[in-house]
RNA sequence: GGGCUGGUAGAUUAGCGGCAGAUCACCUGCCUUGCACGCAGGGGGUCGUGGGUUCAAAUCCCACCCAGUCCA
């Protein structure tokens, strides 16, 4: 903490009487109205004591809380904010959305646009996944989904609003007067916050043993260590909707009071019931002082409870540990339901691979407490729990259960090819005879085949192989992956240099944007304001700067005779900086005309509307789960890559690429306009978002008409009709659960399809068959080829057997051995396989000495007693092809080797010596 | 974004430089008539794709494609 205590001495704790006090127990400072306290308030200081007498003036619902607060807030000159998504698209840092705040970051809290409204206030579903072990054992202290209620005020130099007077004054106003809750009753810890690299003091509001709120007041970045002042100082609160639920209801836990029936259904389902009389909320009191649970401490936890009720752990454990399942199932698939919802596909990367975790996490805890339903089906009972408050989750059932049933599958595929895996593993000679499975492999099972170390163990042991798991499981596959970690190029460095073009600029006005205005000038008078030998910034500009995924417009600009060329053109709060090359022809009050490449522009505006349009035809086919992931424009090609569950087939490529050109034969108007943000988003939805979220009270619309509408800043056609074709090019599958599309448009597209065109030609002429016949010929050869190679076969075969009787007679008796030799004019060493191995099949004792003209191929076999004797082959032929200039070798019954056929007249010198070698042998 | 597995007959897979095998399924015949029946015989393979190394590649190397999986 660096804050110093006149950071938290405000006028509103003095003029009201306030104290502030050390608490006797953690040491921490708070702010109390009771002059008496001697303890913080917050637990394991003070115990849980709201469980049975609520401290909240009568009961609320989720529902019933959440719209008081709001509109609470509202009345107190707040706009209320509808959620964002608990998938943080917007982000690069994080997944998910785990705060209300992270709604606002980076761009707002970094003062680099404003806030769309000030101050205002929301109540935002988190999810957060580090804590999920504990979730049910604390009684809904921890939860993987929980909604951040808040208000939010962003003071900068020109729009000033509240600081900490207010908030601890609001704060204190609602808990108060529009809960009830009497005002000694609540504390404020004194505390330091840090996240995301901001940072500032905070005070914690503390009532009966639990912490309902912080209160944050950001006004520090830390750089290196090093706090600097923020530009703009932000108030950003956090009012945990479910615990001022659970505090308002008394109930033994959090769930009771969040999830209501659905609380009873999910332990109906599971077959258990509630434990009698005061277990459950002696237990949850317990936990409220227990701030990490592992396993020790939770065995502490029990034997407490149980001493204090009067039974033994072990009965206590069997009786609470379904109950504590139960729960996290409750709160998992919310957690789910929201997710899938939001559009989250799972993957195997990314916010898709917490998902996926979650899912099979869920599943397994699902498996060990007996339900019968799947988990599709509670995840359903949720959406059905939360629709009127959440109508979006209804709306997206469907996929819901879809996407749920589907990973649901995969897992227990994946399970199942595992179990198989484990069971021939298991038969391995070594791990038969040590009859246990080193560790190595269990980690290696985990690691590459995504089989949990107790699935394993269950396998090997009903085999009989023993199965240690480490306690140290994790931390070994962590290590695993460090190892293989190497020094990246460094990012920064990249940043350093994408940074450049704006680096040491002088403080200029805003660029006039033309571009936007008159989408289809081709040229501009304008004024240099500032030039250096590779920067111009104009004080308007029809150069369309890299952004949203399409690329930069290039051009020139003239001064008189003089023409520097546009190579790039990029923009970082409102001013467009033109890369150029030509030197410092330019100056400073240079009145200069500018030309945009026109055919280069024509194309990134034709692709960008093409991507518009496809993506609209891809959720048309697909489903409303399909958001854009990515899309990159160039001139030629482009590609739109999107959320997907499984890999889009043939035909759905074949439907989305008609769906799409039926639009722009259809000559949809393309309108592109500057709206209301909240018009924008009560019209359109969060649908608008796909390239990510867009700040500003103000957004540019792009919208096709009856089709597609984006928040997007780029230049596109005026209507679908000028896009002309659009042809998808390919189809692949960059990671599970997204779908890169390339396609092209225009000329660009007709260019692609004449190559394929040319292409079918080709083939056609080397099959010599008219294209509309192709595949039948194609299907043709492959069949006759293969006929071929079975006839080549059988004749080899044929062959063998017919010419055995005539080269038996000329077998030289060699020693104990049979030599059978002949040079070949006119077989190829494949052949000699075949006459080789009958000859052997039917002669044990012979030896085989084989060779062709035609490719000098050599081969030597020796029948089963030759082995036994100590004929080595592979030794005989390496010897030979080596004394006939070649090379060779083999095992012992065959042994290959090839030779210039030239040398081949030395065949029966080199048999001579081979009958020497024989001789040897015996 | 990074790491690790794997891709061989319709299915499951063995082989991991030297003649592509097994089991199930399939076909034919026999024995039998029913709860993975038995016996004999048979068909079925661009060993993921494309390069490279080698006398020789399913096998080793490189690139790509596909599937699975772990980590951030």
């Amino acid at each position: 903490m660096i804050a110093g205590s006149e950071a938290y001495s405000l006028e509103f704790f003095r003029e009201n009487g306030f104290h502030r006090k050390t608490c006797k127990s953690c040491g921490r400072n708070f702010w109390t109205l009771d002059p008496d306290k001697e303890l913080c308030g917050d637990s394991p200081c003070t115990p849980y004591s709201f469980i049975g007498e609520p401290p909240i003036r009568r009961k609320y619902s989720v529902g019933e809380m959440r719209e008081a607060f709001l509109s609470f807030f509202e009345r107190l000159g707040h706009a209320r904010v509808r959620r964002y998504p608990v998938v943080a698209r917007w982000r690069d840092d994080i997944f998910l959305t785990i705060a209300s705040i992270a709604c606002f970051q980076p761009h707002v809290t970094s003062g680099e646009v404003p806030p769309p409204f000030n101050p205002l206030t929301i109540s935002q579903p988190c999810i957060r996944m580090n804590d999920l072990d504990n979730v049910g054992k604390t009684g809904g202290r921890h939860m993987s989904i929980f909604e951040m209620m808040a208000h939010h005020a962003f003071s900068s130099a020109d729009d000033g609003a509240y600081w900490k007077e207010e908030t601890v004054k609001y704060h204190h106003e609602f808990l108060t007067k529009e809960l009830g809750v009497m005002g000694d009753e609540i504390s404020y810890i004194e505390h330091w916050w840090e996240g995301g690299g901001d940072a500032g003091p905070d005070l914690e509001g503390v009532v009966r043993g639990i912490e309902l709120s912080t209160l944050v007041f950001m006004q520090y970045r830390k750089v290196g260590g090093e706090y600097q002042e923020l530009p703009i100082k932000i108030v950003d609160t956090g009012y945990g909707l479910e615990r001022f639920t659970w505090v308002s209801q008394g109930t033994p836990t959090a769930f009771q009071a969040v999830y209501g029936e659905l609380f009873d259904d999910f332990l109906s389902i599971a077959g258990l019931e509630m434990p009698e009389g005061e277990i459950l909320a002696e237990s949850i009191r317990y936990a409220g002082l227990m701030n990490v649970v592992d396993s020790g401490s939770l065995r502490a936890m029990r034997a407490k409870v149980a001493e204090r009720i009067g039974a033994s752990p072990d009965s206590l454990e069997r009786l609470l540990s379904p109950l504590e399942s139960a729960m996290a199932v409750l709160d998992h698939t919310k957690t789910l339901a929201f997710m899938l919802c939001d559009g989250i596909v799972p993957s195997n990367v990314k916010a898709g691979y917490l998902a996926r975790l979650l899912i099979r996490r869920t599943n397994r805890i699902i498996e060990s407490l007996g339900i019968r339903s799947s988990l599709s089906d509670l995840l359903i009972m949720q959406v059905e729990y939360w629709k009127s408050q959440f109508p979006e989750l209804s709306e997206r059932a469907d996929y819901i259960r879809k996407v749920c049933d589907l990973e649901v599958d995969r897992y227990m595929k994946t399970i199942e090819q595992g179990k198989a895996l484990v069971g021939r593993l298991v038969n391995l000679k070594a791990i038969r005879e040590t009859r246990r499975l080193p560790e190595e492999k269990l980690i290696e099972l985990y690691d590459s085949n995504g089989l949990p170390p107790e699935v394993v163990k269950e396998v090997c042991e009903a085999q009989g192989i023993s199965v240690e798991i480490p306690d140290t499981f994790d931390t070994v596959v962590a290590e695993r992956h460090m190892a293989g970690q190497k020094q990246r190029s460094p990012k920064a460095n990249e940043l350093g240099e994408s940074n450049r073009p704006f680096e040491a600029l002088p403080s200029l006005p805003e660029t006039r944007l033309v571009y936007y205005e008159q989408p289809k000038l081709q040229s501009l008078r304008c004024k240099v304001l500032y030039a250096d030998s590779a920067r111009v910034v104009l004080d308007s500009t029809i150069f369309y700067p890299e952004g949203g995924g399409q690329l930069s417009d290039t051009g020139t600009i003239r001064k008189g005779s003089l023409t520097v060329r546009v190579v790039e053109a990029l923009k970082s709060r409102g001013v467009v900086v033109h890369i150029v090359e030509g030197g410092n022809a330019l100056a400073a009050g240079d009145e200069v005309e500018c030309e945009v490449d026109w055919e280069r522009r024509n194309g990134l505006a034709r692709h960008h509307s093409s991507t518009h349009v496809l993506l609209g035809a891809a959720r048309k086919v697909l489903g409303d789960h399909v958001w854009q992931e990515g899309a990159q424009k160039y001139v030629e090609r482009s590609r739109l890559d999107i959320s997907h569950f499984e890999k889009i087939t043939a035909e759905q490529l074949r439907d989305m690429e008609y769906l799409a050109n039926r639009i722009i034969e259809e000559c949809r108007p393309i309108r592109a306009y500057f709206e209301d943000r909240n018009k924008a988003e009560q019209k359109f939805g969060m649908r608008l978002y796909q390239g990510g979220v867009v700040y500003g009270p103000t957004i540019r619309i792009v919208e096709i008409d009856g089709w597609d509408a984006e928040a997007c800043g780029g230049l596109h056609c005026s209507n679908t009709g000028e896009i002309g074709f659009l042809k998808i090019i390919h189809a692949e599958r960059i990671q599970d659960g997204v779908e890169r599309i390339e396609f092209a448009s225009g000329l660009a597209a007709l260019a692609y399809v004449q190559g394929l065109e040319s292409r079918v030609e080709q083939v056609s002429a080397i099959l010599n068959t008219p294209a509309d016949r192709l595949e039948k010929s194609a299907e043709g050869i492959v069949s006759s080829l293969s006929d071929s190679k079975k006839a080549v076969e059988r004749l080899r075969r044929a062959l063998a057997s017919e010419i055995f009787p005539f080269l038996a007679p000329s077998a030289e008796e060699v020693a104990r051995f049979r030599l059978y030799r002949r040079l070949f004019e006119n077989l190829r060493s494949e052949d000699l396989l075949a006459i080789g191995s009958y000859i052997v099949s039917r002669d044990p004792d012979a030896v085989v000495f084989l060779a062709s003209l035609t490719d000098g191929g050599l081969l030597v076999m020796a029948g089963n007693s030759a082995v036994r004797a100590g004929v080595d082959a592979g030794r005989i032929a390496a010897d030979l092809s080596k004394s006939l200039s070649g090379k060779g070798g083999g095992k012992q019954d065959l042994g290959q080797g090839k030779v210039p056929t030239s040398s081949l007249s030395g065949f029966d010198d080199v048999a001579v010596r081979l009958k020497g070698i024989l001789k040897a042998i015996s």
